[in-house]
DNA sequence: TACCTAATTTAGTGTAGCCTAAATCACCAT
DNA sequence: ATGGTGATTTAGGCTACACTAAATTAGGTA
């Protein structure tokens, strides 16, 4: 068995994520939305681009002045990075009891350094989880990946239930900000209530106080609408098609 | 509070274990045995300690041809990583389950990477492990090293009973060999002969069949003499003097 | 003392990734 | 069509760490 992705090094690895995560998996990406998720230079980026395009097998397609985009082979790293990534989270926060604000920067380096065996061992510890402790689905070893359901938070109308589905990872003070208001995945709220277009939501919990959060939290929020009298979103998606 | 070695590289921490285990923490140690360990050009190590000792501040001192030590900030550097490596090699056997002979690789590569509250978490969990997988000693969090008996097994006479201290966890085939015989730390054995020179040492359980391990073998264990009518270096060392 | 050999250093390169500054390109609105 | 603007690429450099080949040094031997 030749082994697999002998070229590829922390950087590449890291390029080929936010590619996959900017482009989700199929689609384009541009250059300066990499830089701005990896903190380098446009320039650096461009320079990355052309590398990967040349290697053999190409881990990107990329035009200059086009975008890029995954190969197979680009995307099943990428993948194989994320799952290493959400199983350090889940295993961090399971068997050393990382609370769910110091998961990621843990996992966001050692993703790149642990062997297939301690991703086989600490899957088979965790019984194989399907999400990480922020809801997001953990790509499975052939390379599918679980379903997640991702209406945005901000785009929920007033009076609907949501059930969590995820919350972004990479802002620790909004997750304590959330864990302190019990805001998790799967935790069922009602939205109370949109004060204004860009002061955030009003949520609450079965039958307890009311509590904001700031636009700039809700945005990191994702939710299946449980009770759906429409949400903005359809509405302006759909027309009145329903 | 200053992140202490800033500076600090996954190369440099290498360079610095190394010749941390070479000179014993505080003695010499030469440019070639440095590179053989590293398995880098000899010249590439002369680069490298000329650079470690105009780091502000210094991590070795070093004069031209006359060899390097650390200075007290590179001992403490080169012991944190010892360390790191060492809890890791107990974590992975008892908290994932690899067997002795795997743990090794999976920490020499992690060792750079863990933080400092991982270190933290998994020597809490562990209940502060004196001793690794191999019987090597984990360095306190203040460095102190905890006391290891370190009688190299060829020296010991046949005849004498002794207490494994800890093997080489270099070799992943000796450590599978050794496992097979039930070879471990803290395990008591008697040394039932040494044919030839040269040809490994004969040892066996309590009461049970002799088996023989080679020479090469034997050069990778130290042991505690339990029943002390001398060994070959005891005598040599010390003359008739007792 | 003169020499030999092994250890070590110097000199010159190469690769991977990054940077800034200065083009150039794509696209959109007049 | 034209010009502007932001996105992108090019050009030129830099740091870290490796390598090979060619000196040089240290230390022991004849
Ligand atoms: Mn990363
Ligand atoms: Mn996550
Ligand atoms: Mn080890
Ligand atoms: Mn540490």
């Amino acid at each position: 068995m030749p082994k697999a992705f002998a070229q590829s090094t922390e950087s590449v690895d890291d390029y080929l994520k936010a590619i996959y995560e900017i482009s989700g998996g199929q689609g384009k990406a541009g250059t300066s939305e990499i830089a701005r998720r990896l903190r380098v230079a446009a320039a650096s980026v461009t320079g990355m681009l052309r590398k990967l395009s040349t290697l053999s097998p190409p881990l990107v397609r990329y035009e200059k002045n086009r975008g890029v985009s995954l190969t197979l082979v680009g995307q099943r790293r990428a993948v194989e990075i994320i799952r290493h990534h959400r199983l350090l989270e889940c295993f961090l926060h399971h068997a050393l009891g990382y609370e769910w604000h110091e998961v990621h920067a843990e996992a966001e380096r050692l993703e790149h350094f642990i062997s297939e065996d301690f991703e086989a061992r600490i899957a088979a510890q965790l019984g194989d989880p399907l999400y990480d402790p922020h809801g997001h689905p953990i790509p499975r070893k052939d390379g599918s990946v679980p379903r997640c359901i991702d209406t945005p938070l901000p785009g929920v109308n007033a009076g609907v239930a949501v059930r969590i589905s995820r919350v972004s990872d990479e802002d620790p003070a909004a997750l304590r900000l959330l864990a302190s208001h019990g805001v998790r995945p799967n935790v069922v709220l009602h939205v109370v209530d949109k004060p204004s277009r860009r002061s955030g939501v009003v949520l609450r919990h079965a039958s307890q106080q009311p509590f904001r959060v700031s636009a700039a939290v809700a945005a990191r929020i994702a939710v299946e609408v449980l009770n759906p009298p429409q949400t903005a979103t359809h509405r302006a998606r759909k027309g009145m098609a329903q």
